[in-house]
DNA sequence: CGATGCGTTGATAACTTTCAAATTTAGTGG
DNA sequence: CCACTAAATTTGAAAGTTATCAACGCATCG
């Protein structure tokens, strides 16, 4: 029960970052978690308050339990939480993309860990600062208040998700990916599999031959491993509920 | 792929409120969400500012996409909140025991519809009132803020939950609900199976036939069906991780 | 009693994982 | 640029897990 792939999961997923890969293409995702990019007060203040941060692809950003100073906010490239389980499974939390304002946690400690999944750039911002701007401008305060609650819709929907096949995990893990893409229809994936069946709660043997199954069904087409063309909308849209 | 049960789960499962049930006796449970009990003032504000009221067994407290004016307090009884799918499964969110606090959305809608799991008293507060006083008294703004953390972190869990396997849930759920339990190893449920398979992702059958998995493994004792001793703690927490 | 609802158990089918191998892709060095 | 190596992805076959369908037991209630 679940003895499995602790060996598979220490030696090989988390090895050390490997080779280079072109940063992501994708220009301003629509992002979700963080503010919607056109909107705000918050945006621009992070801007004037913050710092751009350079990471290579499989850099920590920050790690479990660590104190949670600061708030990021993905400029270019992507990152993914998560949190490793006591059988050495790993369970991701959220991939972040472009927009995305990540490391907003309630308590004063993070209860993920983060990575970037490519070459990324990363806006950090004091908590503190943050919360005293927050404190005198209420336009602030309600737009973290309103992230926080996107979050937790958005556990919410993962919960619902989790109880479902692998078919309608994936499919609808492709449609949430989509509406975060500029083009509708094609998703670059910035992830792997890997990562996509951590997500998911999944293997990635489960999560290739999904996508085969899919793309058999001609609902999706998978041009490259990493680029995938939704062809059928609303069958896809239907898997989920 | 999940045609499955919606004449079962439509025509059984949500029945009209059935024939009533002694309340259960648990006096005051540990609180999964609420404020612990000997705390504060918010408690004690709450206690002030409300109003109890109540329900008989079955009955709808509030309901999806309901304006969410109030906040509640379980006073006696039991409360589940819950979703029901597109394709007619439900989902619990969670199950409310005496002095927990549940209705607490960060949004102006409920997003889930919560009913009585029993003969149940719940003390009613007007959020607006609360929020009011909240604004006033930082302790309270406070202990509300740490309420939302909880809910955080147990949904958190919850998601790590989903992707385990059968057995693991069902230990895990039956450690947690110990844990709220004033009697430490014996368990009281006040839920039936069917709230329980649909809070794990699970059928009625899994859950039925992993409790007696785990009975004749000595982990555990099932007196009645409602009531299950807990025999083997370490065995059982170490299904967890 | 006989009906009804809930819980348990059995047999079978469907789904997902595991283990293994083939295939493709990406990076490296000549 | 091409061949070579390592990694990622896909595919296949078998095993394991969970759901489904069906039957049964056991209370409660009229």
């Amino acid at each position: 029960m679940l003895t499995q792939t602790v060996v598979r999961s220490a030696a090989l997923r988390f090895g050390p970052p490997s080779r280079m890969v072109p940063v992501m293409p994708r220009a301003e995702a629509r992002p979700a978690f963080g503010a919607s990019d056109r909107a705000g007060s918050l945006d621009r203040t992070m801007r004037l308050m913050g710092t751009v941060i350079s990471y290579p692809r499989g850099a920590e950003v920050f790690g479990e339990e660590e104190p949670a100073d600061y708030i990021y906010k993905v400029v270019s490239g992507g990152v993914r939480t998560y949190k490793i389980l006591g059988d050495g499974r790993r369970q991701i939390g959220a991939f972040h993309l472009p927009g995305d304002i990540f490391g907003l946690e309630s308590g004063d400690k993070h209860r993920l860990s983060s990575e970037t999944m490519a070459d990324t750039r990363v806006l950090v911002v004091k908590r503190s600062a943050l919360n005293a701007v927050a404190g005198r401008d209420a336009s602030i305060a309600q737009e973290l208040l309103a992230l926080t609650s996107r979050q937790l819709e958005h556990m919410q929907r993962r919960i619902l998700l989790l109880v479902k096949s692998a078919r309608e995990r994936v499919a609808t893990f492709l449609v949430e990916m989509s509406e975060r893409s500029p083009q509708s229809n094609t998703v670059e994936l910035p992830m792997s599999r890997q990562d996509i069946a951590d997500y998911l709660g999944l293997t990635i043997e489960t999560v290739s031959r999904t996508l085969s199954y899919l793309q058999c069904s001609a609902m999706i087409e998978v041009p490259t491993s990493r680029r995938i063309v939704l062809r059928d909308r609303p069958a896809l849209d239907h898997m989920n509920g």
